[in-house]
DNA sequence: AAAGAAACTGTACGGTCGGTATAGTAAATA
DNA sequence: TATTTACTATACCGACCGTACAGTTTCTTT
């Protein structure tokens, strides 16, 4: 059972989340924070430093919880099938009925919403920011890497910039369905991707 | 030649859309764009109603430059083929090297940054968003339907959805080139759509 | 039960925010 | 010359910003 301490830290963090992919980092005040939470400002800055402290902490939270995610679909696509290739389309296909499934349409990247306003966040997350997206290419390059160990591609491609098109991918059909408010363009892009890598290792 | 009106007015835009880029727009005060401009409140309220008429202003300005630009482009590649397809894959690669050739990394697009700020701005601008995005699906659309017209897709593809595409790699790639610092990646990203392009519709 | 640490509350601070107002002025235009 | 355009300069507002800290309650350990 989480302390009373860390049940107050979550309930900061997941909710100056939602805030700050709703209204950005600079427009989320702490107030706004303490507002939703109902605790006060010192409660707020008994558990963070400051509003960058909050921001480092919220990725840290966002990345890690992401990773798991990810692996844990890599893992199931890893127990439906023995080939790389098969387990990386199972894994895109789980992914796309993941993002599908959401009750609502995407809340949003922290990785972009922090790009965005890079010049609001101290140096340390945006460092942390660009981990967290080499860490996406290291699984997901990691996977293709054994992909195009077994099966000759089509063209000759750069594993790198498949994992990083992946990234890009999510990040730019995350803009386009909070802008049509349609999760589906996500959902309907992540497919495509998943066509692309078919097409470049699969005999179709 | 431009009145001095405009011209202010002109500067003030320019000015403005560089700092959101960085800052976002809530992170982005009018006394900051008075500082870079050197106007004073009043000049700055003698031109714009207040921050949200601001932010129509920028984003029609934004997005008839895109337009115009990805007009341009598409111009050019008619005068250099008659084939739909190969008209496509024309522009996309012009687009490519345009995006090369930019001094610095690609400075982000005023419809992610105010996407990922919604709520700071007025539903008019929202609306402008959309219909920005929109446009955006149409040019593209417009030219895909007239490769797939000639051109059986190898597989079943809604052109819509493969515009869009474009629009999320676009926005995408600029996210990853931001944060790696890199606009290699925005480049590399645009010619894989490409290359998804080629496979689709082209006998490779 | 006492002590101490953890988890806050309450309040106050100086600064900046977007926005408004107004008086004055220089330059372009009719 | 008169009028409009395009500002400058200054002052002000209430709201809110992030920060600070002293005090109070709640939990945990001994």
């Amino acid at each position: 059972m989480p302390s009373k301490g860390e049940q107050t830290r979550e309930k900061i963090l997941e909710i100056a989340e939602g805030l700050i992919l709703q209204k950005g980092f600079a427009g989320t005040s702490i107030d706004d924070i303490l507002r939703e939470t109902g605790i006060t400002k010192g409660g707020f800055f008994y558990h963070f430093n400051g509003k960058n402290d909050l921001a480092r902490h919220l990725l840290l939270r966002y990345l890690e919880n992401d990773q798991r995610f990810f692996n844990a679909l890599f893992e199931r696509a890893q127990t439906l099938s023995e080939d790389p290739l098969q387990q990386m389309l199972i894994f895109l296909k789980l992914l796309a009925e993941e993002m599908a499934n959401l009750p609502d349409t995407h809340p949003g990247c922290l990785v972009a919403s922090f790009a965005y306003e890079s010049q609001q966040v101290d140096a340390t997350v945006r460092e942390l920011n660009r981990r967290g997206l080499q860490s996406w290419r290291e699984t997901f390059q990691t996977q293709l890497d054994l992909v195009a160990a077994r099966y000759p591609a089509r063209t000759e491609v750069s594993a790198v910039e498949l994992a990083d098109m992946l990234s890009a991918i999510i990040e730019g059909g995350i803009v386009l369905s909070k802008v049509y408010a349609d999760q589906a363009i996500l959902v309907q892009q992540l497919l495509h991707y998943r066509t692309y890598i078919r097409f470049l290792f699969d005999r179709v």
